[in-house]
RNA sequence: GCCCCGGUGGUGGAACUGGUAGACACGCAGGACUUAAAAUCCUGUGGCUUCACGGCUGUGCGGGUUCAAGUCCCGCCCGGGGUACCA
């Protein structure tokens, strides 16, 4: 039989879907693990070939994980909420249910057809309510719960009023924004001027359902506040900071103004240093890691209070430097700062509004763009130092952030360059006080040196420095070792439709959340999927979006990143109606073993799941802290564009050696008309009507086009779509082709020349076990020595290179494997029959298929990876590459076990040496046994 | 600016712990089979040099460590990604 990739993929695609192949379930007598990938957003253009990339990956290793013993769990699903259906819905109407939908079965279809082993029947939707219940009861439970620092973890709210009744919250440490009783103060509910969020117990007893409520509010782990936003006006919509880069969202790159909102958040800040320390314990890469070390982005120092000259206010201020408090000689106030209205003596008042007006309404896009233009005004208030009294001017300007630290800083200019140039600006002065910079050039930010000017940490250096002031300013009371972390709060609301609807509903403005029982509150239908005319979100369209009792439901829904955060364990349990997952799922599944995906995921997704997990954790769901053990990103696949030349103001194009010998301007091409960078030129007449009636300069009787490697998209006609190569080659040689281009971790270009030689070696392979007519042919004859060695070679490489996921190597080596047996006309079942096992993960079909020739009732997927015999691969000779001075110069077959000295006798008295020893005396002779020998004249 | 990752033939890449650089493919050139084409098979293929045997040279650049460096160390250059007033 010939080798037809179509009629075999078919029919084993078919096998498994019948027979439930990949299906799993919990088995205890197993070894677990869990192979997954990041779940795709189901876009309308369906999977070009850099998607399918990672899939392949995990497919590969997920049935080389079962052979090798294991029951692996290996899901798929969608994530199914996103901008791009909704869009779309805006545009023509359609709901994005049906546009999803019709997008999911396209994703079905495509992947179906490269042989993946997903078990299917556990498939989740973001957008199906069975899936998004959980996302709602998770919210409810983030709102239940508050940090509580002492015990590092997170604790019912039941247990915070209990604390409250009967002791107030003088002793409660929990997480919360700093600050946090200002913004109470600004509302409706008071608490009496000069309110420092302090209470007892007969206090908490005396205050209304409304002030118990707002206090708790500053409590929870999810909570509604208002705060500056990222809006995203063209989106209708807030982002959270890792949706926004450089001022525009990262999907549609629409620009993102600043807005106070109120909007509801999750409190992640809470887990700041545990979302650090986990990371010490996960493999995943260097630069993954570093990235949401810097997102998180801790920062170890000191808050110093400041008396203000004049007032009774301290200025409270963050520094990581305490060591250069002598150095500080001016102050620095947030544009935002509270204090400014209050410490701005009456002259300047005006003046300094007009900047803090002025900065405001500057958009964060201007901001950005003048990082560089500094810009500021004096107060015309000062601060003293609390060491010696010694009088600083307060400034306010904008390169001192709100949210950050204590929004106000000692500025240090000898040594930090911001200061610096701030100071050099406004002409104010500079006190160098750490030495071995040079201040009258640059500011010395480095942490190395010894102290002067400064009093009682004088001749110190840095560390000890640091340390001294932190413990005198401790001793005084006027201030603390404190640290800082640059991740904000992630902000939970979107303006949208197509999302999960909150469990909410507001009774006297305050929130209450749904029963369990009432879950999930399903998304309502609308009559348009835009704002209504008052800038209510679209689900303020919806009729009758209040509860039973007539209150109003929230018209909020969750972002892109809710129904992300959790479904690796919905996965474990997928189906379960009246549990998130259950406690037998998780004890068998514990975590993710191997998750694949995309990096661009890094500050996203990956961070908030780790979140959500350990809250999870810490209520008792989750059993493992972290989620994901080992973490893989794949590389992208770029696109390979093919490049026309058409000479300046004519239909006429030259061929690319030729190309510089006239004047041109360059053009893609659609990459189907082009083969081995020769461009059909008939094709190419017929693709656009203005080219109908092109000509062509040739070389050599072609037209040979130049290329480029850039982003795979339609704009650049260099998209390769999977289906139409499967069809071709089949999904075999597809899968291989994919991970033959390289090392899995790595971006490289698309090219589809190369998928013939993968071709070529699948039916190689194919031919192995067929005689000359193609009939299935297998010998019993014992096999060689010769024969077992290639087996166990292979055996043992594809074993090492697919547990270290390099997949290209592994298909070097079943070529070579393949290219040996050939040159010895193996046909033997004791060899071919493990062979086949061997590249049933990588090959399927083509595995399967023979495999049942073979005679075998059961799918290869049942059989057990071949032991490795390192028996077979010893050998009784060695060929030593003899080097002289380093240079290798012949090599020398000898005896593998003869000892070193007489390893050295014998290329000594080799003939080769004679030319190379010149009648000298060898220095010294290096014989490393089984390696190499090297001698040193 | 800072932090990661990378730089090897015409191309994709290999060389895992320092030990024969360029495996395996693509492409190209030549040949076999064929009326012809496709398919298949064989040979060659880093550069320079030599009729040839061979020699010299070569992993972004400059130094260093070592018997031995693509691999380790120091200093640069280039490309890609992340991040950006975070005190």
């Amino acid at each position: 039989m010939e080798y037809n990739s179509q009629e075999i993929e078919k029919k084993w695609q078919k096998y498994w879907l019948d027979h439930k192949t990949f299906h799993t379930g919990i088995d205890p007598a197993k070894p677990k693990f869990y192979v997954l990938d990041m779940f795709p957003y189901p876009s309308g253009a369906g999977l070009h070939v850099g998607h399918p990339l990672g899939y392949i990956a995990s497919d590969i290793f997920s049935r080389f994980k079962r052979l090798k013993g294991f029951n692996v769990l290996h899901p798929m699903g969608y994530d199914a909420y996103g901008l791009p259906a909704e869009q779309y819905a805006i545009q023509t109407g359609t709901h994005p249910a049906i546009t999803t939908e019709k997008n999911v079965a396209r994703y079905r279809e495509q992947m179906d057809k490269i042989g993946f082993s997903y078990d299917w029947d556990r498939e989740v939707k973001t957008c199906d309510p069975k899936y998004y219940k959980w996302t709602q009861w998770t919210f409810i439970r983030l709102y239940n719960h508050w940090y509580d620092l002492k015990s590092g973890k997170a604790r019912p709210v039941a247990e915070l009023t209990e604390i409250f009744n009967s002791s107030g919250n003088a002793d409660v440490r929990a997480a919360m924004t700093p600050n946090w009783f200002h913004e109470l103060s600004k509302k409706d509910v008071s608490f009496g001027a000069g309110w420092k969020g302090i209470f007892i117990a007969s206090d908490w007893a005396g205050f209304s359902e409304k002030q118990q409520q707002e206090i708790l509010m500053n409590y929870r782990l999810a909570y509604l506040s208002e705060a500056m936003v990222n809006w995203c006006p063209e989106l209708g919509t807030v982002l959270a900071n890792d949706e926004v880069a450089n001022g525009y969202s990262v999907r549609g790159n629409h620009p993102v103004e600043r807005k106070m909102m109120r909007q509801w958040f999750l409190r992640i800040t809470a887990y700041a240093q545990r979302l650090l320390d986990g990371l010490e314990s996960v493999e995943w890469s260097d630069s993954l890691k570093d990235q949401q070390k810097y997102w998180i982005g801790r920062s170890q120092g000191a808050e110093i209070h400041f008396p203000i000259q004049g007032s009774e206010l301290k200025l409270n201020i963050f520094t990581t430097r305490p060591d250069t408090i002598f150095g500080s000689t001016f102050m620095v106030l947030s544009p935002e700062h509270e204090y400014i209205e209050k410490i701005t003596p009456a002259d300047q008042l005006e003046n300094v509004r007009k900047y803090v007006k002025e900065v405001a309404n500057r958009s964060e896009r201007e901001r950005m763009a003048e990082v560089k233009k500094i810009s500021g005004v004096f107060t015309g208030a000062y601060c003293l130092n609390p060491f010696n009294g010694k009088p600083s001017p307060i400034w306010v300007a904008d390169y001192v952030l709100a949210g950050y630290g204590t929004g106000a800083i000692m500025a240090v200019p000898a040594h930090d360059s911001r200061d610096y140039d701030f100071a050099k600006h406004f002409k104010l002065p500079i006190t160098e006080v750490v030495s071995g910079g040079d201040i009258s050039e640059s500011s010395y930010d480095a942490k190395d040196g010894i102290m002067i000017n400064s009093e009682f940490i004088n001749g110190l250096n840095v560390k000890a420095a640091i340390r001294a002031v932190i413990t005198k300013v401790n001793e005084m009371g006027i201030g603390k070792g404190m640290v800082n972390f640059r991740l904000r709060d992630a902000i939970f609301s979107r303006q949208r439709y197509w999302g999960e609807p909150f469990p909410v509903y507001f009774k006297d403005g305050i929130p209450y959340m749904l029963n369990d029982n009432e879950l999930p509150l399903e998304l309502p239908s609308v009559d348009a999927y835009l704002p209504t005319e008052t800038g209510e979100p679209p689900l303020a369209r919806a009729k009758n979006w209040i509860t039973k009792e007539g209150y109003p439901l929230e018209t909020n829904t969750m972002p892109g990143f809710a129904g992300s955060s959790g479904y690796y364990l919905r996965y474990m349990d997928p189906l379960n109606p009246t549990e998130y997952f259950s406690k037998e799922a998780v004890n068998y599944w514990q975590n993710v073993d191997l998750y694949i995906g995309g990096d661009e995921h890094a500050t996203g997704h990956l961070i908030y799941s780790r979140f959500w997990n350990k809250f999870l954790f810490d209520i008792g769901l989750a059993v493992r802290e972290e989620p994901f053990q080992k973490l893989v990103n794949q590389g992208k696949i770029q696109g390979r564009s093919s490049l026309v030349y058409r000479l300046k103001g004519s239909n006429t194009f030259v061929s690319f050696g030729l190309k510089d010998q006239y004047e041109h301007s360059v053009m893609h091409v659609d990459v189907s008309l082009v083969n081995n960078d020769i461009l059909d030129t008939q094709e190419f007449r017929r693709w656009r009507p203005d080219l109908a009636d092109a000509t062509f300069i040739l070389e050599d009787g072609t037209y040979v086009c130049g290329y480029a490697v850039e982003k795979m998209s339609k704009s650049l006609y260099n998209v390769v779509n999977p289906d139409e190569l499967i069809e071709h080659y089949g999904a075999d040689t597809f899968r291989l082709y994919e991970m033959f281009l390289g090392p899995l971790e790595q971006s490289k270009p698309w090219d589809t020349n190369g998928i013939e030689g993968v071709f070529r070696f699948i039916r190689k392979f194919w031919r192995l076990y067929h005689d000359e007519e193609n009939r299935f042919r297998l010998s019993d004859e014992a096999a060689t020595a010769a024969e077992l060695r290639i087996l166990h070679k292979t055996i043992k490489k594809i074993q090492e290179d697919t547990e270290r996921l390099s997949l290209n190597t592994a298909v070097s080596t079943f070529m070579i494997c393949v290219n040996e047996l050939g040159e010895l006309k193996c046909s033997k079942r004791a060899i071919l029959e493990d062979l086949l096992i061997l590249i049933s993960s990588f090959a399927p079909h083509l595995a399967e298929e023979l495999w049942q020739a073979c005679g075998h009732n059961e799918s290869i997927t049942q059989a057990i990876f071949p032991a490795f015999n390192e028996a077979y691969l010893v050998e009784n000779t060695f060929k030593y590459p003899v080097s002289f001075n380093g240079k290798m110069r012949f090599t020398m077959e000898l005896p593998a076990d003869m000892p070193s000295a007489e390893i050295e006798k014998a290329v000594l008295e080799a003939e080769e040496s004679a030319k190379w020893l010149e009648g000298k005396t060898p220095k010294k002779i290096i014989v490393v046994n089984r390696k190499i020998v090297n001698i040193v004249l």
